[in-house]
DNA sequence: CAAAATACGTAACATACGATACAGCGCTCC
DNA sequence: GGAGCGCTGTATCGTATGTTACGTATTTTG
């Protein structure tokens, strides 16, 4: 059963040319408005010309243009008039998608419930403490999260470092570290005993660590000053690193925000470098 | 202030004649939509005649009645694109935290609404099928993104490749890319060069491309055979990838059961040799 | 109550929009 | 390698749409 036009295009998007898809695309991520401005505006949107467009609407069954844009407007009047529709795809529920993107709604909102706000701005805060160096590194499979975390922060604040490469290489940057800085690591299980050793030593030369991990908690929980514990639980072979991620961006934005006299500055002078 | 178009008419609507005040109560009664049809059908609705409409949104200021049409869109889009501000909670509201995380869970549901089940198959069908190699690359922000998928796939499946470093050194990588091999791009904004650059010339080669970007489409997507559209609008300095990043999670999941069997071969063999 | 001003609709107009014919191009399949 | 097919863009056409001018109706004011 197709119900909205989304479904119906998604439904053929696969049998299409190139060119229609390219706009069958464009349609839907920019569903509905698009498809109610002109033949023209949508075909220059979609980088294709008007008769593709055309040609699109009349694959999907529509008689002629306006007869599409009636139909757009209908499905948004009976959205707007009822906008509990909106918030559940029924034709999504059921398959292999959404029992993943509820468990990690819900992962992401276990996550933050845990998470106080004062523990967030504490973090934000020794984050924009400029006084000394912030070093980033994670483990096998959240290493991408530290290095998307340092690329954000070295924007707004100088003296931002991720630790890659080979174990030895940034072993040896502990020489770097005092008492000043900081140390973000990112270690969810199975825990790499290399991350623990390299926690240890930090720790011991009195860095600030602050760690993010999983529910279980990593055993560099001993050496860090701030922890922060996600849901990883999805039904899926591997765990879920999203929740970190958005505290990681919520951390970014707070951060930003404490530092956006300076970080202002900064990024100007970074655009005029480009 | 006034913001949006329905209370500038609330608010003039006491100085108007009869007829164009019956068009602004029939607006209302069927805010916006009936602003999106036609005058003559506007004009019919409301029982006056098609002047008294356009004398109508005249006084509300616009120049034409197409002017006023875009407004009314506008409206709409930034309504549709943030769904946080219609279903405003008040309990929820108040701290720096929780808006960032409505917003970004908003994001998740939006991005997924508008992602059938059918594609993400076809996506990971094409990611799993083991003819080719898979190459992954990501922008300035997303590459991260990019090493985490390429993280997970590369232990379910051979030949699975993260481009990394200096411009010129995934470009040469290219002469290795043929037409039973797959790229992975994440490109949000603003759109890198290099990247579309690479995308085309990839194109050429006839590589299948798989395009992770925002709602306003990387220019990539003219070359992509799949496009994920992900909702990045956050209240930050920066753009969020956490929609993305689900997606990229589920893809991965997906992928891995696709390939149960081989996989968890190939996953054994791996964990004997760590 | 009369006269003026305002409001409204009918009808003609011009523009811009959607539709279509056609040619070029790439792709696939012999 | 060649023939056929399908896809796509350019250019042209007809028309539906918004716009405007003008005459009539209605209200307002002295």
């Amino acid at each position: 059963m197709i119900s909205s036009i989304a479904e119906l295009i998604s439904d053929r998007i696969g049998t299409m040319p190139a060119g229609e898809r390219r706009a069958a695309q464009t349609l839907i991520a920019n569903y509905p408005l698009i498809g109610l401005k002109t033949v023209a505006e949508f075909s220059t949107a979609a980088g294709v010309s008007s008769p593709t467009i055309l040609r699109f609407v009349a694959r999907l069954g529509f008689q002629n243009y306006p007869e599409f844009q009636s139909a757009l407007q209908d499905e948004l009047a009976a959205q707007l008039q009822s906008p509990a529709t909106r918030t559940l795809n029924p034709a999504s529920s059921g398959g292999a998608v959404s029992p993943m993107l509820e468990a990690t709604l819900d992962n992401m909102r276990e996550t933050f419930r845990h998470l106080s706000e004062r523990q967030l701005a504490d973090i934000a805060a020794t984050l924009a403490h400029r006084r000394g160096k912030t070093f980033l590194i994670g483990g096998r499979f959240t290493d991408p999260l530290a290095r998307y975390m340092a690329a954000h922060l070295a924007i707004v604040q100088p003296d931002v470092h991720h630790l890659a490469g080979q174990e030895g290489i940034w072993r040896d940057r502990l020489i770097d570290m005092g008492k000043r800085d900081v140390l973000v690591i990112f270690d969810i299980r199975r825990y790499q005993d290399s991350l623990v050793r390299f926690a240890e030593t930090a720790h011991q030369r009195g860095v600030h660590i602050v760690l993010f991990t999983d529910q279980w908690l990593s055993p560099i929980a001993r050496f860090a000053r701030h922890v922060i514990a996600g849901r990883t639980a999805v039904p899926s072979a591997w765990d879920s690193s999203a929740a970190l991620f958005v505290v990681a961006e919520t951390l970014i934005g707070a951060v930003t925000r404490q530092l956006e006299t300076d970080g202002a500055k900064r990024i100007r002078e970074l655009e005029s470098l480009r």
